[in-house]
DNA sequence: GTGAAAGCGCTAACAG
DNA sequence: CTGTTAGCGCTTTCAC
């Protein structure tokens, strides 16, 4: 039913290979003939077939985004700012959703392996040698991980979880939580390292909580232990458990921040609507969306640089913190 | 570098075919062979390759999933049915996002009709005649909007206006608004159908404030009109367009549910986190996901049938809503 | 039950 | 500048 090659040769009385040329090396082709042959194709609706194309060159122009889990906030901001940069150089998405599993991650990665020029491994949940194997199979371009000798894209949370503690201790809080986040993650174990490093430094208590499901029930479970911790501030691995141990605390008559002060990451759009509006340290999953496809579409090209991006975070102070027990009197 | 079908025949010692047959007709060859060719297949990392496979059956197990904006908290959890849905069926999605405008629509459905098996056009905001046209040249299934002949799956949004205004008359409000949605919009146009005909039967004012884009911002910039309207309770087209007339109000000294009260529609994640949480109608957008890839899927063997599929909706009253002017006294 | 051959829609040398 | 030829990886008749 679709107008193939041939039919557009037939209607504009030139070979095949004619059409191809006017498709995919337009200046190999004599301006009057070429205009003929658009005009048929025009008319046929006729588009070349990318997958027969693909065949031949190699080139799915197909790219593949595999995330954690879709529904999670953080998430579709970066897909759709991936989707938008693929577009403007000509390529379509593939999403899919791990629903954080290891296991799933990897059978995607291979099932899509053959359509596609390359995928954005988003939060990898597996590996680090996984991910090396898997890169040899298809290229890759991973985003919010760190993978010696491979491309990658991450935020640079251990300044923000920097910012986020001076923060807390400037605010005369001595008494710290770190909820950590799912077991896998990089970024996570990113927090917990720098988080455990300054708090040393800066001579104060932090009391690790990990792992947790990174979601609002994930952060609602954690209240009770951040209680017993007997922690005045909180530093979570996202805004969703941040939320969600609001809730919590709430539910055990903790008010934040004049109980616990609690600070999110990622700035999600809902973390300005909450209240109280929450501090969170802000990171730029637009910019790497687009920086992590940039990547993979000039990794093709060029094969020697396989450049490391680290994004910078920013602290944005709202009304989820506030002084605590050690605060300079006003 | 990855196996083909040609390698696993040298490996195994067969032909070609009878590779093929073992992963796409395995009745059709001897047990003994199946397992060999299997084993070889397996330790050389075999995949056919689907792209060649379509080639020649037509059916590329890929489906399209087109979004008026992705970062729409709406949109998320429906991709993240279909695609898991669609996984479920051995089918990958393609997700693409149209910025609420109806060429690239169009575009994007013309892009992908080659590489897919058919695509879920949600939200549209193209008109029909071009959604008939485009559903001549790749299988659709049109989510949000009900086009006569195609199959379709909707939210019952006219039965959501009805309980909306009702509980709000309930309520003693006689002095109501409706936040229209985007142009182009079914469900928007639904809404102002159905609320426009019940306001009218329960004797109360309505006043029509559309189109305006179905963002918090959208929302927010109504709010003078709103309050210069004199109405008591408002019904705005989605969640996102709700919690902007509520911040929108409460800068211009307007209270909710005190002063306006307000009800949304969707019930995205966001409306429960809410202060005040948000009154609105439930869509089960998860359902639809899932119910639109399989309309698809099955669209595909049997196309006698053209469901119409129409999903209930809830109202979940919460606390953006409060007596109105005409309440019963307590 | 298996092999041989043709061909899906297209591109890429190679002639001319 | 354009036509010829071969073939990408796979499925599908058709013989055997």
């Amino acid at each position: 039913m679709p107008a193939t090659i041939r039919d557009v040769a037939h209607a504009s009385g030139v070979h095949i290979s004619t059409v191809s040329r006017t498709f995919s090396a337009p200046h190999l082709v004599n301006a009057e003939t070429r205009s003929r042959v658009l005009a048929q194709a025009e008319s046929l609706g006729y588009r070349p077939n990318r997958a027969a194309r693909a065949l031949i060159t190699g080139r799915t122009h197909n790219l593949g985004l595999i995330v954690a889990d879709i529904a999670n906030p953080f998430f579709p901001p970066m897909i759709k700012a991936a989707e938008g940069q693929a577009r403007l150089r000509d390529h379509h998405i593939f999403v899919a959703d791990t629903n954080e599993d290891a296991l799933v991650e990897e059978d995607l990665v291979r099932a899509m392996a053959k359509q596609v020029d390359g995928v954005l491994l988003c939060s990898p949940r597996m590996n680090n040698s996984l991910i090396e194997q898997l890169s040899r199979e298809v290229p890759l371009v991973v985003v919010n991980r760190l993978v010696a000798g491979l491309p990658c894209v991450v935020m640079d949370v251990a300044q923000g979880a920097r910012d986020a503690i001076a923060h807390l201790v400037g605010l005369g809080h001595r008494e710290l939580a770190l909820l950590g986040g799912p077991r896998g993650s990089w970024t996570s174990r990113e927090i917990r390292k720098t988080a455990t490093a300054t708090a040393r430094t800066a001579d104060v208590a932090l009391t690790v909580i990990s792992p947790n499901p990174p979601t609002e029930d994930g952060g609602l479970a954690a209240a009770e232990q951040v209680v017993r911790a007997g922690a005045s501030a909180v530093l979570a691995y996202n805004d969703l458990m941040a939320i969600g141990l609001i809730e919590g605390l709430d539910a055990l008559g903790v008010a934040v921040p004049t109980g616990i002060s609690v600070v999110g990451i990622d700035d999600i759009a809902l973390s300005r609507r909450t209240r109280p509006k929450l501090t969170t340290v802000a990171n730029p999953t637009s910019a790497a969306g687009r920086a992590a496809v940039d990547m993979l579409l000039q990794h093709g090209d060029d094969r020697r640089t396989t450049a490391q991006v680290m994004l910078r975070t920013e602290l944005m102070i709202r009304d989820s913190t506030g002084p605590g027990p050690f605060a300079a009197q006003g």
